[in-house]
DNA sequence: GGACTGACAGATTTCAATATCTGTCAGCCG
DNA sequence: CGGCTGACAGATATTGAAATCTGTCAGTCC
């Protein structure tokens, strides 16, 4: 009313709306009234709703990469910022999952739709993951001809615990066992793995 | 109409109305009308169409176990012999998820709903990666003081491989390499893991 | 007598009419 | 002029009435 309107009041009035109705209750129309305008104005500053979403939802996600960026500075081995980093994430996804179901179902609509989102999403937390590799590597403590490939394989032998479809099981009592077991695994090979041409190494 | 109304004849016919309609589109009527039968006479073998779609989906898994079983007369190292296994695994779901998709969407809303025959499923299989595991630790290929833990965290950690939430990634033209670069890096670390309380190892 | 039927009640699904929403744009207003 | 409005067309979602389905059971038929 006031000010004029800004894409990042939009963000803000939509994230509140998703918040409350939640992927697929959110209309246009919502955000527009929560800003007392039009919901044509909205429609100046993002062309699709699901532009809206795919802003909101990449603003939420940076939040969420600049909580989970790494700190070498504790005097840690590569394994214990490894398995750190890696619970952490895991609790942040929980938290999140309990906390702001709303949001956490807008990502899992978009993972399930859009292909670039949880790209941009799974492509910065692979990075993270090379860093904490790498930096094993240049102590020894790991070993690998590929970070970068092996960073995505301890992301995607970690999925069961960060991928959205897989929320439901993190109530299951025993998850953090099963965690703990994974990483242990993932850890040990770690110590020594190489990515081979499929029949290279077994 | 010939014979009398085995609970065996109802499991096929009902397989056939899954394979064609789908675990959404089925109803107990379609089976009844398949076998000629009225849908009152399918009530006194299965009490719910639950259980029947239960029965029908735990008859498909035992063929299931039945090909997946491990053979441990070639002489292969027990590495090759987990890839091997692992990789038809994926095999046999990627062409399942293909070949007969109605009955493995009926196994995903089972997946999705049920608790138990997840469990069944689940537990039979990881069974079979122990024993391949066992194997391997008697011949000192592996290391690890908990074969059944090390088991399930192997199944864990390539859930992305063969989960039903995750068929629709397997699609994907890299998902074999990200497929070998897990499997390397889980026999990595079957060489030398142990399953720590959570601060033991890292 | 025991396998089967078919009518039934309550629950669920389907379908079509209605309402709402998305995205556009000519025009308004400051 | 430049941001904004609000009416509009086509697409999508909601609703409630009708149809179908699930599960039961008294009764039929061999």
């Amino acid at each position: 009313m006031a000010e004029t309107l800004t894409s990042e009041a939009i963000l803000v009035a939509t994230e509140e709306v998703l918040r409350r109705y939640g992927p697929a209750k959110a209309t246009v129309v919502d955000v527009a009234k929560a800003l007392g305008v039009s919901h044509g104005s909205v429609y100046r500053h993002f062309p699709t709703k699901a532009a809206l979403r795919e802003a909101v939802t990449r603003r939420w996600l940076d939040a969420q990469h600049v909580a989970m960026e790494p700190t070498f500075d504790q005097g840690l081995t590569a394994a214990e910022m490894l398995r750190a980093w890696l619970q952490k994430l895991f609790d942040r996804k929980k938290l999140s999952h309990v906390d702001e179901p709303e949001l956490f179902a807008t990502y899992l609509v978009l993972v399930r739709e859009s292909r670039a989102i949880p790209e941009y999403h799974v492509e910065h937390l692979v990075g993270q993951l090379a860093r904490i590799i790498s930096a094993g590597v240049e102590t020894h403590e790991f070993v690998t001809d590929d970070v970068n490939a092996t960073a995505q394989a301890v992301w995607d032998a970690t999925d069961r615990f960060h991928h959205p479809a897989h929320a439901q099981e993190w109530g299951d009592p025993h998850i953090q066992d099963a965690f703990d077991a994974v990483v242990s695994l993932v850890i040990a090979g770690l110590r020594y793995n190489r990515i081979p041409s499929a029949a290279g190494d077994a």
